[in-house]
DNA sequence: ATATTGAATTTTGCATACAAAATTCAATTT
DNA sequence: AAATTGAATTTTGTATGCAAAATTCAATAT
């Protein structure tokens, strides 16, 4: 008999994954403090499971609890998101050599359609697109290799470099005619099932993003943090600096 | 001015770390239920802080929750110890490249005098003292080279194997006498700043106690949780498995 | 002897209460 | 105007209460 009960969700796991989702959304901007009364409220709960709920938002970085002071959506310097990058650089990498190993065929019918608009078609100019295929590519790969440890983490970095990377257009550091080839040469590799291939060819993908990253924090001498882009229309408070002096 | 605050310690954190070396200590066995009322009458607080300690402990995996049912100390089979080994292989890969670059003069001299006692000595014998080397040198790698997002994930599956890994003598997957030459060679590669080096070498490390490892998993197919090995005096309770039939 | 039932007990998940700490803000001083 | 004070307000950290769920265990049936 399979043990049921165990996906029974509590208030505090449901909270978990809508503020979680509220951050990647940008309705909760980096910086911004978090009323535990006023979310509450809004959630239609009290501030046990809430409070909870923010706990395991702080284990994942996405969220920042100063003792006696309260949450604070957590604000990534450039200098943590190049920290964040080398790390994907190993985990996507283990991940892409697992999922060489794991893949299955019909993973791998799915595989071949990645990034097909592009494929063959001149220069991309539908950065938008692209983007979300962007992800898409590396969420598919993190499902297909990834499970259990290196999934969850892997599942927060990603929302991180996501959810926080303003760096340039649509997040994307590099531009899609640089980096297409590049997926897919990874797809193939994980698609022909060459494990020590497919690992190389994704770190050396970060490695090329990391690079350029460096040369960015380096360009804008700026060791301080990322500011929000957008405005959000849910919130009136507003982050501890916009843009720092 | 320093922001403290930032360091005022909650109930919640300090019951965390108690019960963090209560379970690297063995004075909660893997497999164990949690009781709540009797853990917070123990530490002298109530459930509010306990149990948000235990959701510290749950994100950590050093702990499960079973909705409705209560915490467990967490059990892990053989092949989820595989999953860590793969994980800590790129990950104190990443932090041995980074430690290279890092590593102060100080720090040289330090490391320098790791595994002294071993050193051109015959064959080891005192196999206690050289795993609590291993230890130490896998601790300090990472404190060197690992900060913010890598440690905090370093430092958790570090403690899952040592306290777990119940495989072999004192926990050492492999005999001293095979693993001190590649220790030396890391030591070596990081004190000369070859980070490429450092890399590949620790990496080489992992791979050869990962490859024993499997070999174990495949030999006494034993898909089964690693069982606790010695009796706990502060227990009457006792794991849901000692022994799988 | 083993399995089944169901009442008694324990434990969990959540809301709420409240003291201590932090923050706000108007009144006062420089 | 800018800085300082301190009372009023808000927010946090923790304990406690309670309904619903899970567990235990003795009584009964198979």
């Amino acid at each position: 008999m399979v043990n049921l009960g165990a996906k029974h969700e509590n208030l505090d796991q449901k909270a978990y994954s809508i503020i979680k989702k509220m951050i990647i959304d940008r309705k909760l901007l980096p910086g911004e403090k978090i009323s535990q009364e006023k979310l509450a409220r809004d959630l239609g709960i009290s501030r046990t499971p809430l409070v909870s709920a923010l706990k395991y938002l702080e284990k994942e970085k996405l969220v920042e609890a100063k003792p006696r002071r309260g949450f604070f959506v957590r604000l990534f310097t450039m200098q943590e998101m190049v920290s964040i990058f080398e790390l994907r650089e190993v985990l996507e990498g283990l991940a892409a050599r697992r999922a060489a190993a794991h893949i299955t065929d019909a993973q791998i019918r799915e595989m071949d359609g990645f990034f097909a608009p592009f494929k063959d078609a001149g220069p991309v100019t539908d950065l938008k697109t692209y983007a979300r295929e962007d992800r898409r590519f590396h969420n598919f790969v993190t499902e297909v290799g990834a499970k259990e440890f290196l999934k969850s983490i892997l599942q927060t970095y990603n929302i991180i470099s996501f959810s926080y990377q303003v760096v340039s257009s649509e997040g994307l550091i590099r531009s899609p005619d640089e980096t297409i080839k590049e997926h897919l040469s990874i797809i193939s590799a994980i698609c022909g099932r060459d494990g020590e291939q497919a690992e190389e060819l994704m770190r050396a993908h970060f490695k090329r993003s990391l690079a350029r990253l460096k040369e960015e924090v380096a360009g804008q001498n700026s060791a301080g943090p990322i500011a929000a882009s957008r405005k959000s229309e849910t919130n009136r408070t507003r982050p501890a600096m916009e843009n720092p002096a």
